[in-house]
DNA sequence: TATGAAAGACCGCTCCC
DNA sequence: GGGAGCGGTCTTTCATA
């Protein structure tokens, strides 16, 4: 889990599979002209230095019903509840991203519903009743022009 | 592409597979009592249907010296800017998501950095001088406790 | 139509150079 | 870092209910 600084060829990897993580070794060292072998102990040596965390498949989740993406800056009556807090947002499965945050709010999180109505729903019934929650706002997604990785 | 209504199956093999891309097809045979065909035929229905987008490798930002997360609500002079100031944002490599909303902000923008430094050179010399912004909100993320994905 | 079983091709892993 | 062999996995095909 120690520092391992990349090169070149880590970085050519990393970007690959960060496009497909089923790509297989043989095409990798084709393309960066080594050998399969060498694709494989650069990989192995990032999922011990903790650079590759794991795989994933990628959902679109538009096509499971939830269209609808939306923002909640969230604002605290005491900082202190913030463990709290998020104990609670964590068990609406809505909730699929917190930060702490510093600026306008205290919290900010991201939220996915099934439609305008599910969301009006998760807002009143599960995040305005936890009851350290001053305030919220809500900015809804219409579209995300932008979604990518960091580039390595 | 048309519309797929899965079912318990499937959602079981998607929730196996966003943890695991790389799971074999005969463990989820083995998990759920089926045979490995047919996971792989669920599977390769659920890529046609457009359910399944594709794979990634997750990479830990961190190790690779993206410390700083943070998110900027950007307001436009004029609305119509919108088209062209995605396009700039877009050749910026540390803005990594980009919303267009309702609410507050014309934009709203997640953007990974190396240090404050690097933050504050990608506000003043990146995104302040995207000529269509009229100002900028920064909230910068000091944890994210909560960090998943819908489950289906 | 969807599932299960088996065979062949492919891939990843390991050892040795 | 490169190359070869073994073991495991994926994919395909065919039979079945």
């Amino acid at each position: 889990m120690e520092n391992y600084q990349i090169d070149n060829l880590d970085k050519s990897i990393l970007q690959a599979l960060m496009n497909d993580a089923r790509i297989p070794y043989a095409e990798l060292a084709k393309r960066f002209s080594v050998s399969a072998g060498t694709i494989h102990v650069r990989v192995e040596k990032m999922k011990q230095a903790g650079i590759i965390t794991g795989t994933k498949v990628c959902i679109n989740a538009k096509k499971l019903g939830y269209d609808v993406c939306c923002f909640i800056g969230i604002n605290l009556k005491h900082a202190r509840d913030y463990q709290e807090t998020i104990a609670q947002l964590e068990s609406f499965e809505e909730v699929v991203e917190a930060y702490y945050t510093t600026g306008n709010y205290s919290i900010f999180i991201k939220v996915l519903s099934q439609s305008m109505d599910h969301l009006h729903d998760v807002l009143v019934n599960k995040i305005q009743s936890i009851e350290a929650i001053q305030s919220t706002e809500t900015l809804i997604s219409l579209q995300a022009p932008i979604m990518r990785e960091i580039q390595p």
